[in-house]
DNA sequence: ACTCCTTTGAAGCTA
DNA sequence: TAGCTTCAAAGGAGT
């Protein structure tokens, strides 16, 4: 069985998501084995899913026997990737920075690449481009955002700070730029205290709303800026959300769902995914491994943004807005067991300072 | 307005 | 540590 290690990997090293297709090859052997064999799809939703796989699809054919094979094959993968040691992946995450590998991103994610995005998204295709990849329409990180200067980092002078050379969506403002090559440092600027601007005036993606949802109009430029609905609330601040980075399937769903949608006619997002989870299954190794890289990149970038952030933040969320809802119905009233964690306050961000 | 659905992967939580 | 849970995106559908 090949490895990808020296032909896919690039310097950030995807060994681990290599390895893990090590028996990916058996796989598609008996995706392809079971190729038209599907008979048992009873609803409606799976035929049209099906449909739009042989008429998309019909060079890899997936179809598959239905969910539980797909979930034999999703678990044996599983198994591979879990074979992985994680101290490259896992460990730079969380452990502190010793390096800032994606720092030597290829050409096309540096400011000054190849890609020039479009900066109004009418489809999900034209959004803004990701800045890991020109492939991947990621509209959080619209270049457009004329809160960043393009000529930043131009100007001469300009202190260049490692974050520079990320993105030019990440590109520190002039004005924020810090000196410190302490990420924690970042965090403790002022600038963090702004709803949907992290610490370091980095418009992120990954800052949401305190409602939780992204509205267009205001995410365009992955700014937060107030709404009416918004101004009211402005008397009760909250804390802007921090979002997971994503997933190699996630930014999978994000660059090819458009796709999909455009080639059948489906609109429900979780037929989309349906549609998309078994293409997923159907990429060749080299395919997913693009995006395995990519995940690693946004989550060394995010980690990067957000030196305190963890994913606990948002751990609990939905269940902690149900209760709180049933909470406000009964009064408030809640044992101490639910109060429990859940409601512990983040470790306070100390200033620098104090650092 | 909110939740569910549906997918995979990463990370957190629990026993 | 294994196994389970939650959350990332998306948008239509249902409550």
């Amino acid at each position: 069985m090949p490895q990808l290690n020296g032909g896919g990997g690039d310097d950030l090293g995807a060994n681990d998501e290599m390895i893990a297709f090590k028996h990916e090859g058996d796989h598609e052997e008996k995706i392809r084995e079971s190729a038209y064999t599907e008979s048992d799809l009873a609803d409606l939703k799976s035929s049209l899913v099906n449909e739009s796989e042989i008429s998309q699809n019909s060079n890899s054919a997936v179809i598959r026997r239905g969910q539980q094979e797909d979930q034999r094959i999703y678990t044996d993968k599983r198994e591979h990737l879990d074979d992985v040691p994680r101290h490259q992946d896992g460990g730079m995450y969380k452990a502190s920075y010793s390096g800032y590998p994606f720092l030597m991103l290829p050409e096309p994610y540096l400011p000054n690449g190849p890609v020039s995005p479009s900066s109004n998204k009418v489809s999900v295709v034209q959004q803004g481009m990701h800045p890991l990849t020109p492939l991947l329409p990621y509209d959080h990180f619209n270049p457009s955002a004329p809160h960043i200067p393009t000529d930043v980092s131009q100007k001469p002078g300009v202190h260049r700070h490692q974050s520079q050379e990320i993105s030019g969506f990440y590109q520190l403002p002039q004005a924020t730029r810090l000196t410190s090559t302490d990420p924690s440092a970042w965090f403790s600027h002022s600038l963090m205290l702004q709803s949907g601007m992290h610490p370091t005036g980095i418009p992120h993606p990954a800052i949401m709303p305190p409602s939780g949802k992204q509205e267009h109009d205001q995410f365009d430029r992955n700014i937060y800026v107030k709404s009416h609905p918004e101004a009211k609330r402005e008397k009760e601040p909250k804390k802007p959300v921090i979002k997971k980075p994503l997933n190699a399937f996630m930014l999978y769903m994000k660059e090819m769902r458009a796709k999909v949608i455009a080639e059948c006619t489906l609109k429900e997002s979780a037929a989309i995914n349906q549609i998309l989870g078994r293409r997923w299954h159907a990429l060749t190794r080299e395919e997913q491994a693009k995006y395995y890289d990519l995940a690693r990149k946004e989550r060394q970038l995010h980690m990067q943004l957000y030196p305190s952030w963890s994913a606990r933040d948002n751990y609990g969320k939905k269940k902690r807005r149900k209760r709180d809802k049933q909470d406000s119905s009964t009064g408030g009233k809640r044992s101490a067991f639910a109060t429990f964690k859940e409601d512990a306050a983040p470790a306070p961000i100390l200033p620098m300072e104090v650092l």
